[in-house]
DNA sequence: GCGATCCACCTAAAGGCTTTAGGTGAATAT
DNA sequence: ATATTCACCTAAAGCCTTTAGGTGGATCGC
């Protein structure tokens, strides 16, 4: 029965357990040590620091994220996969609340250019294969999505959405509905405005 | 030139200021008790904790940043109104990181309530009344409008947009193009989803 | 005037988290 | 057998938070 050693990996693990628990900020050394019945000071032979710790969180939900979205996606276009993609997001940020933070941690770049980020950014962009975007207007769709999902997600969650009717299941749908409406008929760009005053 | 004594309003000014600088995580009783060339514990007869702080400059950021729409869609109406309100939060978020951060700080409920939030919450509102929408679809609106400028603001100001083409100037226009196009050709709701199967 | 109060800030101290330095014992390699 | 490695430990320093209990100066009432 001994219990299997310590790595990183599985302090990465029970960390994003840990998040998913108490949340993201209140992750730490010590307690994540606790947890293993093991001194602070020995995790730091398997992980360099907090930051380091917290960093491992972040691209293992990333990991996670991106997976979910995959599977999502895959086989599915339109507004089917546009949905489809949209739920990955809001339900794990649901079951993993701490992980989905986790997934928003400000990495460096390089550290983010080798995560799964591109990899959800080439997902979102395979989703718009299903609409008729050419660029640049394709990224501007691009970005929007993300906006959107992250916005909706983290006020949702973040209880913005709370002291009000109509339940955030309605609005969630017709969120949807409206982007998918939005990306089928993508508005050509306005007048540049004239600084202020009515365009002649 | 006896210096002004500490109190409630002038620290949470200058852990506002803290904020700014060093970002909203990093604001700490013991660096601001620094700043006013006084010891830590002193600063807990003016807040309660350290917790209490942050929730000060959190409404405090709300308050600004209500002022600041307020001014900017009184006057205005439809995508006038919109581009003014968005632009409020992102020049707020980029000016003011720190503190856009602090807006965003999960408050207890009636705090919350007793907060500038709402204000926020009507003002959208009120930018809604140059569309026309009726309820359920203006909460529906509402809560999009919320997700994009937020999504949006905190993607790009997390640099989540850095690495690629084109700029984000570009597409945070076109986003409004998008928005303004979508409140103006709302879409009807979508027959629900049979479960998986196309729709019969 | 003068003691009572108050106020703003202080020192002391306890408790927590982080991180480095320097072991220790057991298992493995030579 | 001896050397090395591995996983974890103790010690200690540094910083942050928070509570308890002053201290000195300013203000108030008699």
């Amino acid at each position: 029965m001994e219990r299997p050693t310590l790595n990183a990996r599985r302090l990465t693990e029970a960390g994003a357990e840990l998040a998913d628990e108490v949340g993201f900020e209140q992750v730490t050394v010590s307690e994540l040590a606790r947890r293993f019945d093991v001194k602070a000071a020995s995790l730091y032979s398997h992980v360099r620091n907090s930051e380091d710790l917290k960093v491992r969180i972040a691209l293992l939900a990333l990991e996670e994220l991106a997976d979910r979205a995959s599977d999502a996606v895959a086989g599915r276009s339109g507004k089917d996969a546009l949905t489809a993609l949209a739920n990955v997001y809001r339900d794990y940020a649901r079951e993993h609340p701490g992980r989905y933070t986790a997934a928003r941690y400000r990495l460096d770049p390089e550290t983010a250019a080798n995560s799964a980020g591109p990899r959800h950014a080439r997902m979102t962009r395979a989703v718009l294969r299903g609409y008729d975007l050419d660029e640049p207007d394709r990224t501007h769709a691009v970005r929007l999505l993300g906006s959107v999902f992250h916005g909706y997600v983290s006020l949702e969650s973040g209880g913005g959405f709370d002291h009000s009717a109509p339940d955030t299941e309605q609005t969630w749908t017709r969120t949807l509905d409206a982007l998918d409406a939005l990306l089928r008929h993508w508005p050509a760009p306005s007048a540049p405005p004239t600084d202020q005053g009515p365009t002649p």
